[in-house]
DNA sequence: GAATATAATGTAAGCGCTTTCATTTTGCTT
DNA sequence: AAGCAAAATGAAAGCGCTTACATTATATTC
């Protein structure tokens, strides 16, 4: 910057303002020092930059995984919405691992950026410290719940599970299952299994079988739905935590020679775009993913531009999507 | 740090080095210094630290979608690799957009990174210049060719569009067509494509069909066979450029009461998990997402570790997974 | 115990910008 | 043309650390 100041034959403090808010400067000076830093090809160090301005144009967003197409398509939406502002993601994942998740969280705040975006509002101990003492917005995703720790959206998981299983109750089905991945450390699979047991046994008066696998991935659906089916012969339908797992059911029933919805009812969760596509086509729950994104940058953006916004907390619900399955 | 010190009584620079040099620092002061700053709930700022030291622990990554579940899972296992050794991704992502990514390549190489990370070899003329002039490792990942920019990790695209051509023509398939998606943007699938033709004309002396739809999804592939079908009603086998085109196909294959690999065979790319899953289940190029990832981890690390390492070019290749589709 | 080597600590100079405040220039008014 | 407000520019003080170098404490040798 010293160098294109001299080149220009003006100070550092023109440069800099010409470069970060052009209209203080005059037109004469602005194009001048914008052709000489052309010239020169100058990339300004963001790092000076930001230690200087004490803020930096970074939001972080910790997600659980990044190969979970939920949050890989919000993280997408988010990239681009916020790219569009000059702000830049800087993307954390922890693998459902509250440590790993306390670490990362520690280590975003200490570049001090614009705003921080987690997901759920499970967190260790650190992570509620490090997250309440941020000088930032603060925005928990993809859960809902009261008392955010600043700002939350998203959705009750545990009212996905009510829906599903309200749904089911509806039909007058009284023999179900709940198939869900992981619930040991996906807190928002558990909260839909729990919305759905509950909810089910209140409903019906019996009680549904839930059983746990491994994945989310399709594999493990076949292998449930066999499971399902070996402790409990007369299930006449299942709810699962994900799509993959029920498109894993279905091509396991196909091969089982069941025919779905006759034999068998199936739910999903997600409206993969493969739900669409299935024979039969997927009958399924949609989690507001993409109003999670746009919300959360909306809010974000709405928090930096005028800071005295308070936080707020969003309920975005799920939706039920009819197709062939149930 | 400046408090830790004259609490724990001793000078900045003592703090400084008990935490970021334990080593060079008394056992007395350095639990005095640790348990001090413990206390303070000191958390250091990486942007002073950054500026002062001239270099991050940030390692740039730019990819053209997240959503695309190669990019996805190569990302995944980067972060974790990386993050065991201190190092954090910062991870960018351009949609296939050349601008885009110059814009993003030249924000990144503002933090000076630790290393650079781009896909494919194909960048506009800013980026060559940023990249090349950046005082950091750079790699090219997921594609092969001479002379790479720094280093190239990756494998042929044309030589997988090859693979498939000479499979078919093996088989004694003569009349084919190659289903790609975005082969306008995406440089990799237009490569495959590209092989697939050539050598599918050089081997049986009969051009195949190219189709083009305009998204990787489900949906699309079904679309693609119907066209493949009214443009060329006596095709025996499609190519895909994606596994999810692919399973697409298989579904309106389905519909339409065609059976496969009876009367038409399909031969997908990406080997994803669905590929195992589906009945039949799908013949698919496996390209080496895991060994990419892998790989970069272990070149850009072993060039961090050792600066005078030279930079590489690896071809990892692709294989050919056989199951029932073809 | 003096002399010397070595380890531990402190001092202070930046890192490359941004921004406040002071100064100069410009554009209007009368 | 003088006088003034407003706009444009420059000087300089940091931002919070790291690290080269200088200094002091400690260990080792004879």
């Amino acid at each position: 910057m010293e160098e294109v100041a001299k080149v220009a034959g003006v100070s550092v403090a023109t440069v800099s303002r010409a470069l970060r808010t052009p209209e203080a400067v005059s037109q004469k000076l602005r194009t001048r020092i914008e052709e000489v830093a052309q010239r020169l090809g100058y990339a300004p160090n963001r790092i000076a930059g930001s230690l200087a301005g004490a803020r930096t144009p970074l939001i972080g967003v910790i997600v659980p995984s990044l190969t979970n197409s939920f949050f890989a398509s919000t993280l997408e939406q988010m990239t681009t919405l916020f790219e569009a502002r000059g702000y830049q993601l800087m993307i954390g994942q922890h693998g459902y691992d509250t440590d790993r998740e306390e670490r990362i969280v520690a280590a975003f705040a200490s570049w001090n950026p614009s705003a921080l975006v987690v997901t759920g509002r499970n967190h260790a101990r650190g992570t509620l410290n490090t997250l309440s003492s941020a000088a930032c917005p603060v925005v928990e995703m993809w859960d809902y719940g009261d008392r955010p720790l600043d700002s939350g959206i998203g959705f009750s998981n545990h009212g996905a599970g009510e829906l599903a299983a309200r749904f089911f109750a509806e039909q007058g089905l009284t023999r179900a299952a709940f198939v869900g991945a992981i619930l040991d450390k996906d807190d928002r699979a558990r909260a839909r299994a729990d919305g759905f047991s509950e909810t089910f046994r209140r409903l019906t008066g019996t009680e549904p079988l839930t059983v746990t696998v491994s994945s989310r991935e399709l594999g493990e659906g076949g292998a449930a739905l066999k499971r399902v089916l070996a402790q409990q012969p007369d299930t006449t339908a299942i709810a699962f935590s994900g799509d993959m797992l029920a498109v894993g059911a279905m091509f396991e029933a196909d091969r089982a020679g069941l025919s779905i919805p006759g034999d068998l009812k199936i739910l999903g969760y997600g409206d993969l775009d493969i739900a669409r596509h299935t024979n039969p086509r997927l009958t399924t729950i949609r989690p507001p993913h993409n109003e999670i994104g746009e919300a959360v940058v909306r809010h974000v953006l709405e928090r930096l531009d005028r800071p005295d916004t308070p936080g707020i907390n969003l309920d975005l619900g799920v939706k039920l999507i009819l197709r062939e399955t149930v």
